[in-house]
DNA sequence: CACTACAATGGTGTTTTCACCCAATTTCTA
DNA sequence: TAGAAATTGGGTGAAAACACCATTGTAGTG
C-alpha cells in the first residue's frame, strides 16, 4: 500500500484528494500547506512513496520543494498539481524533477491514472497536458537533463520581473535594485525576448500564468 | 436535512467540498462544472436550500449565476467560494444575492460555520474575511440595498479592462472598440480613479485579482 | 424648460516606455 | 589563454502612456 503525502495550501482541496486518494486504496502519510510545512513533518524513518504537490504556495513554492526533494530523498516520486497548464511552468516543474504533471481541475479518473504510472511506471507523461511539450519532451532524457528550449530567468530578472508587476516605474524599480536604469533597460529588453513580450504589460502576464507574482 | 449544490469548475475541490459536506450530514444535490451547467441541472420541482458558489469559472461565473438565482429562485441561499479575498468581490457577490463568503484555503471547520450559519441565520459574515468589510457592511442593509462604496464598471469600461491586459496600445484598442483614441483615454482614467491605480499594470493586477481575465 | 450628469471627443504637454546602437568588465568555456 | 557570452551601463529618439482642461450631444430629472 503505497504512502501518499498532499501539499497544497488549499485545505479544502486537499480534503478533495485525501478522499480520492483514499478510495484508490493508498495511504496519506500527512498532509501540508506549503513547502516548508512538508519538510518539518517528513520522517525521514517513514518517507511517503509519492508527494502530489502544489506548485503555487506561499512560503515555499512547488518547484522548491521538487529541487529540495530531489537533493534530499530523491527516492520520493513528485507528481505536480497546478492550476494552469503553460508551458513553461510544466517544463520548469519536470525539470526540478517531477514525474508528472497534472491540472488542479482534471478529473478523477485522470489523477487516479497519473498516480497509478508514477508509482508503477515511474513516470506519467499522458497527453501531456492539452498537447503541449510533445517537441520539448523528447530531449528530456533522464529528467536531470537540461532542456534548452526552457525559459531560464535569472535572479535579477525575477526580481525585477516582480517589480514590473508593481505600480513602479522602471527608475523606482533601478533605486530598489540598486542599479542604473540602463540596467534595468537590459533586463526588461532581455525578458521582452525570452518570454516574447513587447510590452511591459506583456511580462505582467507571463508572470501571473507563471506564478511568478502571488495576487 | 439540507439539499446542497455545489458549482466550481474543479472536480477535485469539488470533491472535497462534497466529502466534506456529505460528512457534515447534508445531502449534496448534484454538482456542476460553473452557472450554465448549474442552471440546465437544477430541477424546479427539487430546489436546493443552500449553492456554494465558486467566482471565477468558465462559462458563466458566479456573480452571473447568482443574480440569476437571486431573479429566478430567490429561496435559494448562495454561498460564495473564491480563492482571493479581496474587498471589490466580497462587496460585489454579497450585492448579487450571496448571503456569504469563504476562502477556498479556509479551515473546514470555517466552511461549516459557514454552512450551518447561512442555513439557520440566513447569512454568515463571519470576521469578514481577514477585516474587510467592516465599514462597508453596516451600510448594507437586507442584501438588495445598493453599497454606495461598491466599484461598478460599465460594459465599455470592462471591455476596455480586458484589452488593458494585452499587448495592444491604446490606439489599438480604440480601433478594436470603435472609438477615438481620446475616448480610451477617459476609460482610462475613470478606471485609475475607481480602481486607485496609477498605471496601466495597476489596471492589469486588478483585473487579475478579480478574476476579470481569465489566464 | 432649465439643469444636471455623463459619455464621447479633442488639444497640449510631460513622463514613461521602448528600440537600437554601443562600450567596459567579468565570467565562462573551448 | 583567447574568444565568446553575460552583466552592467550609456545615449538618443520615437512611441506610448499619463495629466489636465475643455467642448459637444444626449439622456434624465426637478
Amino acid at each position: 500500500m503505497a504512502k501518499i503525502v498532499l501539499t497544497d495550501d488549499h485545505v479544502l482541496l486537499r480534503n478533495g484528494l485525501a478522499s480520492l486518494v483514499h478510495t484508490l486504496g493508498y495511504t496519506v502519510l500527512f498532509e501540508a500547506d506549503n513547502g516548508k510545512d512538508f519538510i518539518s513533518k517528513l520522517k525521514p524513518a517513514n518517507l511517503p512513496d509519492l508527494i502530489l504537490l502544489d506548485i503555487n504556495m506561499p512560503e515555499m513554492d512547488g518547484y522548491e520543494t521538487a529541487q529540495w526533494l530531489r537533493q534530499n530523498h530523491p527516492s520520493v516520486k513528485v507528481l505536480a498539481l497546478s492550476m494552469y497548464d503553460n508551458e513553461s511552468s510544466i517544463i520548469r516543474m519536470l525539470k526540478c524533477g517531477a514525474r508528472g504533471y497534472i491540472l488542479k481541475d482534471c478529473d478523477p479518473k485522470e489523477l487516479q491514472t497519473a498516480l497509478d504510472a508514477v508509482l508503477t511506471k515511474g513516470f506519467h507523461y499522458s497527453e501531456m497536458v492539452s498537447g503541449k511539450l510533445i517537441h520539448a519532451v523528447n530531449s528530456l532524457g533522464d529528467g536531470t537533463s537540461e532542456i534548452k528550449t526552457l525559459i531560464e530567468l535569472n535572479e535579477k530578472e525575477m526580481e525585477f520581473l516582480k517589480y514590473a508587476c508593481t505600480e513602479l516605474t522602471y527608475k523606482e524599480i533601478a533605486d530598489k535594485m540598486f542599479v542604473s536604469p540602463r540596467t534595468i533597460d537590459s533586463y526588461r529588453d532581455s525578458l521582452f525576448e525570452k518570454l516574447k513580450a513587447k510590452t511591459r504589460v506583456g511580462l505582467v502576464m507571463y508572470a501571473v500564468k507563471n506564478g511568478i507574482v502571488r495576487f
